[in-house]
RNA sequence: CGGGGCGUAGCUCAGCCUGGCAGAGCGCUUGGUUUGGGACCAAGAGGCCGAAGGUUCAAAUCCUUUCGCCCCGACCA
């Protein structure tokens, strides 16, 4: 018998974590490289995550009084010209579609032919857009608030793309609203804020921070940007959503106009939101394993997959029988008002290897039903939380009954472990040479796993912004008032200047 | 756009320096032996050696051109 290596994934975490990364994609089967520089293919089971955040997503977009419409993927170059500061934030990034016929060419291949007069831009987000449409579509303050969200695909050209985390084509939602008055719109940017990290937190067992970006990072036309921050387990953050109060600059650059209830003309004020596909790559860097994907349970495509084990026809019949009442069972069961996910996979295939590629899928609860368990009306159970060779044997009627609290039980586990992660890795810090020596890598055979999240007064400064850069950190979010631990507005001195500071930001290295 | 690397079987790659029948492992198909755990044996299928031009009796290999991709920067959800 060959013997089967440690982990089932390698490289390992700690031997090289990008390149893990890349190959828990690749065990999980959930997306592959495309022919196409930038994009990828998502898979059916990456799919069935991203469909199953969209659901959850929907569901509290419309509990909170959205609806959903659509726009173009084309956006008249003109259009994007009206904001002065979200052309020069996108500009370099953009695919235009200048041509739109092809003709046969001497060499028997095809060219382009038919200029457009103007350009379409792939929209790269759809503010111009929707706000031309607002234009429209507003004209009392009766008309006003409007809240709508789209489901959409999105371009930027990136010149360096990671498959989920950064890629040319990615899928996202982009929330768009118009308000009568400025507080409207603050609160609906701090209610979409709270919608995603409840969101990641409770469905992705993801914990962030949420807190309000400094102005470099602010999203090119905003007057706020607020996002939430989550750490990987190599330490680095990830932005995982982002809500963007616009203040009036849109509805000013695109006439999103109103006659108030006194008969004046007003700007509306807008916002905007969304959250991405990335979403899918911060679920892969919190849980996973050096044994591949973790799901939790809530965005598993299958909670519990059962496989048979036989060895001739006669114990085929017993075992697969049984397997299909325990599946009609444990689908009558329902986890966080869903029915229960189940996979029945009778596939000709090894028993160890089917066993393997679930674990490296993630699938939160594995079955091994062969005739002993069958005979003993029992399950043998193994959860992947837990390591991939360890397997209990479970009366079949308790565990079906069950399975909710065992669910519940991994993905708050799932959630606990992520925490403790982060939590470890914060901490504040109140001076220079520490700050320093916190970002440099002390290992530089493994650079990668090094630093985490400092919480630092400061102040801004070029100099300062200089070490930032040298150091590759970045100041990911001034958290909200109540988010972390030694993250409160509270007045204290830059830790680079001495200058006063209003209070501490999260530093960090990113994605 | 700078710096580096690579294009050979579905995948990972060897062969190239020093020109001479296109290879290995994995995967796939079939048959057998296995079977509570990532199996073994055997037989098979599978290639315009990225593309074009040149040198040569002879090119995956040498030369020129070209296209594409990957990695490291700069830019970013």
């Amino acid at each position: 018998m060959a013997k089967a290596p440690k982990n089932a994934i390698s490289p390992t975490r700690e031997e090289d974590y990008p390149e893990w990364y890349q190959q828990v994609i690749k065990a999980a089967d959930l997306a592959e490289i495309s022919p196409v520089r930038g994009c990828m293919v998502i898979k059916p089971w990456g799919y069935a995550i991203w469909e199953n955040i969209q659901r959850a997503l929907d569901r509290m977009f419309k509990d909170t009084g959205h609806q959903n419409a659509y726009f173009p993927l084309f956006i008249p170059l003109s259009y994007l010209e009206k904001e002065a500061q979200h052309v020069e934030g996108f500009a370099k990034e953009c695919a235009v579609v200048t041509h739109h016929r092809l003709e046969a060419n001497p060499e028997g291949g095809l060219r382009p032919t038919g200029q457009l007069e103007e350009p379409l831009v792939v929209r790269p987000t759809s503010e111009t857009i929707i706000g031309a449409m607002y234009a429209k579509w507003v004209q009392s303050y009766r008309d006003l608030p409007i809240l709508i969200n789209q489901w959409a695909n999105v371009v930027r050209w990136e010149l360096r793309t990671r498959m989920f985390l950064r890629t040319t084509e990615f899928l996202w939602q982009e929330g768009h609203t118009a308000h009568a008055t400025r507080e409207e719109a603050v609160e609906e940017t701090l209610k979409m804020l709270d919608v995603y990290a409840t969101f990641a937190q409770d469905y992705m067992a993801m914990p962030v921070i949420k807190g309000e970006k400094t102005a470099g990072e602010r999203f090119p036309g905003a007057v706020n940007t607020y996002s939430i921050e989550a750490m990987m387990q190599d330490r680095k953050a990830l932005q995982s959503g982002t809500s963007h109060f616009l203040g009036q600059n849109f509805s000013k650059a695109q006439e999103i106009k109103y006659l108030s209830a006194e008969g004046r003309e007003e700007f509306c004020w807008t916002t905007s939101w969304g959250v991405s596909t990335r979403l899918i790559g911060g679920l892969i860097m919190t849980h996973s394993d050096d044994d591949g994907l973790v799901l939790p349970p809530r965005l598993a495509p299958a909670h519990v997959v059962i496989m048979p084990i036989f060895r001739n026809d006669e114990e085929r019949a017993t075992v697969l029988d049984f397997c299909q009442r325990l599946e009609a069972e444990l689908k009558a069961q329902s986890f966080s008002g869903e029915p229960v996910r189940v996979l029945l996979d009778a596939r000709e295939m090894r028993g160890g290897e089917k066993s393997w590629l679930h674990v490296k899928r993630g699938v939160p609860v594995r079955l091994e039903i062969g005739p002993r368990d069958v005979a003993s009306d029992a399950v043998f159970m193994a959860r992947r939380d837990r390591a991939a060779n360890e397997k209990s044997g479970v009366p079949r009627g308790e565990f079906v009954a069950n399975i909710s609290k065992l669910l519940t039980e991994i993905q708050d586990n799932l959630f606990a472990r992520a925490r403790t992660l982060r939590d470890e890795n914060m901490r504040t810090i109140d001076n220079r040479e520490e700050f320093i020596r916190y970002f440099t890598p002390k290992n530089e055979e493994k650079p990668e796993l090094h630093g985490g999240f400092a919480l630092c007064h400061y102040g801004e400064d070029p100099e300062v912004a200089q070490l930032l850069a040298d150091l590759k950190v970045t100041i990911r979010c001034i958290p909200l008032e109540g988010q972390v631990a030694g993250g409160d507005r509270a007045a204290g001195q830059c830790i680079f200047t001495g200058k006063p500071s209003q209070g501490r930001a999260v530093f960090a290295k990113a994605y």
